[in-house]
DNA sequence: TCGATTTATTAAACCAGTTTAACGAGTTTC
DNA sequence: GAAACTCGTTAAACTGGTTTAATAAATCGA
């Protein structure tokens, strides 16, 4: 259960840290278990911890005008948060849902930015770990630029088969950008061909 | 005219340096001059230096299938790269190309990542600066995930209108999704409604 | 386990945007 | 200053995807 094993290889895949150093570090994360349709984070909330998930699936998603956008699905074994909210210390407009059960270690801002500042190996590992995301959130901004939805759909499901089995088709149609109607057709008309 | 001024306060906005190891970090940024349609890196090259862009504009585009996808625009005052390519060391698939003539400043990799060594407070630049990075691409990614071709265009005019008069219209369109053609009738469509 | 809610599929009508091609205005180049 | 490109617009035909609505299937909750 909570052994923070992952969480700390996690911290170790990006940079070595001084075993007591992380140790200090490790055991200000407290555990969160969401069950699944749990929220994490809901529009209005102001966004002070900076999560790590463990086990599960999570939706980062907003709603506008009555409409699902959904931004990224996390899955095992990332960091996340709503980093609007997050850096600027406002309200976020987005959700946070685990669309599973789900486990998640959560650290205070306050907290994370004081270990920045007392180990610079942190810091490094902050700085990296915010590199590995940007470098996420940039293929997905490669794949989103492609302008049809088949292509879309077949780079999706090339690049992440796992969440075609965890995440409902709605919620797919809005992360490639189109109509649940729209998948339903584009799969069928795939499967024929 | 080369006098780092800017990319010196840009550094300071992240986090404090002490002025000496500034100094000493900022003389080791090569000035780069560009004309209108100079290319910085093209596809196949391994991009090793991180770069400043003090003034002018630069696309950031790959081809494929003969089709130019502009993934983005960057103007004055942004750090930028390959990320992909300078993280990793592999060959480029995009290219870097100015469409005004620009002014960069450039400081190599392995120079970067000793400065990140020896300083803390540079590495918190990184790791700052880094995060501000990821911050705009995430609202390309909550701008981009808007269906409409229509939607997407009027975000687009209202976060960056400079855009319009400095860049061609079918690098407009591609950054947005969609043909010349198909922007061309858009502009008409609205201007008449 | 049954009723309620959520999710997926299909059909039909419609339309925004694509493709292809042609033309014309602006810019470079030499 | 003419020839060669680049860029933007328009037209016409086509199509992929949307909207709306109805139905079917699956899942959930008490």
């Amino acid at each position: 259960m909570s052994d923070l094993k992952n969480l700390k290889n996690k911290v170790l895949f990006y940079t070595d840290v001084d075993e007591e150093i992380l140790k200090r570090e490790l055991v200000k994360y407290e555990r969160i278990a969401l069950g699944k349709a749990d929220f994490l984070v809901r529009p209005g909330q102001i966004v002070d911890r900076f999560y790590y998930l463990e086990k599960g699936c999570i939706c980062y998603y907003k709603e506008e005008e009555g409409e699902i956008k959904v931004l990224e699905f996390y899955t095992e074994d990332v960091f996340f948060t709503d980093l609007p909210s997050y850096v600027n210390q406002q309200p976020s407009n987005c959700y946070l849902k685990a669309i599973e059960p789900s486990m998640v270690f959560a650290v205070k801002k306050v907290v994370a930015e004081e270990s920045f500042n007392n180990s610079h190996q942190l810091e490094r590992f902050g700085r990296l770990s915010m590199q590995e995301a940007f470098m996420k959130l940039f293929s997905r901004v490669e794949r989103m630029s492609i302008r049809s939805n088949e292509e879309r759909y077949l780079r999706l499901l090339e690049k992440r088969p796992d969440l075609f089995r965890r995440v409902p088709n709605y919620l797919i149609a809005s992360y490639l950008g189109m109509t649940p109607v729209g998948l339903s057709k584009l799969r069928k008309r795939l499967s024929k061909a």
